[in-house]
DNA sequence: TAATAAAGCCGAAACGTTTCGGTTTAACAA
DNA sequence: TTGTTAAACCGAAACGTTTCGGCTTTATTA
């Protein structure tokens, strides 16, 4: 009598399925994958044995032999606490999965704290071999990454990356909102903007504070009072505090993305300012939060899920052999909230 | 001449390992694995070898034969949108990744769009092998996967499921802080104590909805009005609307999650409300947004984060082969706020 | 009809570990 | 000295695929 005790559910392989169908294991294997080489009527009974006894490849075996996991890698270099209340990755990671999960891919989702760690964490990824491919982002001017993925030889795709780091990239453009959300405020008379940026060595950083500045000079306006902040609320409110309280104080700011904008606003009130009567302010992503606020933002909406959705079909490509060509989805559009309203008149003391 | 042009860096195995420390390749498992039977002296040549030639255990290799892939899954059944303004998934996921990383485990993330598909990837994740064991939250009244998990024999942890669903759990307990909420606004006079719900269907919407019908019974108070919203800020500013306009409207109302309540202050703003004047109105969760607003938002502060670390070591530890017992940390302690006050004296009309 | 090509199929190796039973060596007790 | 025991070490199998060279069979062409 067999001891039914410690019996366990022996899997169903590839070597069951061909024995069933009465074909050699090599057989059954391409038949099963729609490979060429074996007749479609033997394809059909291999098929139809799987089916019926309910075979499931083993990703295991599967990946140690054909030297894929199928999956990809994403690094969230974040803060907790900014984490919480920043809503691009649930969107990009929504569109990394849209589609990647048609491939049987599967997204391995690591949370870092600093650059060092991101290293790190991409390093390992990449020699325990659980990965097939990576997506970067939040590129730093010189980023380590893009050096390191290449001495990895570790396929990757990068969002809004430089030129220069010569890496497959999807980019949304943010100089065209940005120029955008800037004559918006010149056209309503507004002569002193001003900016609260991101952390200089951000490449989108970059970006937006150039693009603020470059639309001021071509309408010959000073480029007006410029505070780095950190891309947090509580960043957004300093900001207010360090700029809003000199006397020469712009009538107008272009914060860098919107959760600076809204702690920027609130700042403004602490003063004893109205938004927009007093102050004009915009900002860029778009978020849910910039309706919940009053004023409601102007701001310009961006589509993290787009993104992903390029880069991963990218990432598929370049894990599939290709040389995909880098792509672009079209700029943020903009929002008309109510946070921009006419320059103020005269200047009022506070 | 070799040929150079097709030259791949052949990976360091650790059977080269073996043979450069002159032992066979399971004295040289052994040794790299802390495992027992081989000698001091000679565990240290083959780590020092391993070492110098730069080896690197191969995770594929490794999870074919230990049947182990050394990856948890968690799959998200959110709506994009929600996903964007959730902040809860960021801090839980960083929570897992503080116990799991130093295990060097990696997190599975998927996202699903409705239960359906949330049964689909759980069952997907088992069947290819790509997890030793998965995270369940938001649970069910007779939630699916309950039953599944058990039909896969794949090793769970649940979040605030309940004990009729036979799962490990980790619990945060709500009906305390509901009850403290409530009790809260009783003290400030209120009679008319309405709440805005979750669905149904779930778990945590039941327990909070039941806490502070409890309180309101034991205090022999009426159950005032409830509308069963969606947890979201459009559902919460529609409990607005549908409570609010009633001649005989609650003077406060509990809502079971932040992002509700405040909708339904915006709502009640829309209306001709003040917050708190008119009307007081309390949340749950303690997100950064509560903070964000004015009036702040009086709720109480959940700890994802330290659910799922919890979690994630119950979850280790049922993969090692133990059968750890339920966990519960600490309730939500309830931020004061100022969209609490005391209750209007008259009724007014709007 | 014979030579050739192609399609269909097979067997075996390879991927890089863990695991397990067996053999050798060393230490110790009788 | 000899027998016993445990520790150290070894060899081989197993995990479940993919891949590749070679063998049959069938179809095609001269």
């Amino acid at each position: 009598m067999p001891d039914r005790t410690n019996e366990r559910k022996k899997r169903v392989t590839i070597v069951d399925v061909a024995k069933a169908a009465g074909v050699a294991l090599s057989s059954a294997s391409a038949a099963l994958n729609n490979r060429p080489g074996v007749s479609n009527e033997t394809r059909k009974r291999i098929a139809a044995k799987a089916e019926e006894l309910g075979y499931a490849p083993s990703l295991r075996g599967r990946s140690l032999s054909s030297k894929r996991t199928f999956s990809v890698g994403l690094v969230i270099q974040r803060d907790i606490d900014v984490l919480e209340s920043d809503p691009f990755f649930g969107s990009f990671i929504t569109g990394i999965e849209e589609v990647i999960s048609h491939r049987d891919y599967a997204l391995v989702l690591q949370i870092s704290k600093n650059e060092e760690e991101t290293l790190e964490r991409y390093r390992k990824l990449s020699l325990d071999g659980r990965v097939d491919g990576v997506f970067l982002n939040e590129l730093r001017i010189n980023d380590e990454r893009a050096e390191l993925i290449k001495e990895l030889d570790l396929p990757a795709v990068a969002i809004n990356s430089a030129d220069s780091l010569k890496l497959p990239n999807v980019r949304q453009d943010a100089s065209v909102p940005f120029r955008q959300l800037t004559e918006l405020l010149i056209e309503q008379g507004h002569t002193r903007i001003g900016h609260v940026s991101g952390p200089r060595e951000f490449l989108h950083s970059f970006v937006r504070e150039h693009a603020w500045e470059e639309t001021l000079k071509q309408h010959c306006l000073p480029i007006g009072p410029i505070f780095t902040g950190d891309f947090t609320y509580e960043g957004g409110k300093k900001a207010a505090f360090a700029l809003m309280r000199d006397k020469n104080r712009p009538t107008a700011v272009v914060c860098s993305n919107d959760l600076m904008a809204v702690g920027f606003i609130q700042g403004c009130k602490d003063l004893g300012m109205r938004v927009p009567q007093d102050v004009s302010v915009t900002g860029y992503d778009g978020i849910a939060l910039s309706t919940y606020i009053r004023p409601t933002l102007v701001t310009a909406k961006t589509n993290p899920r787009h993104l992903a959705r390029e880069a991963a079909e990218m990432l598929m490509q370049i894990v599939d052999g290709g040389q995909p060509q880098n792509r672009t989805i079209p700029p943020a559009t903009i929002v008309y909230g109510n946070s921009v309203g006419k320059a103020p008149r005269a200047e009022n003391n506070f």
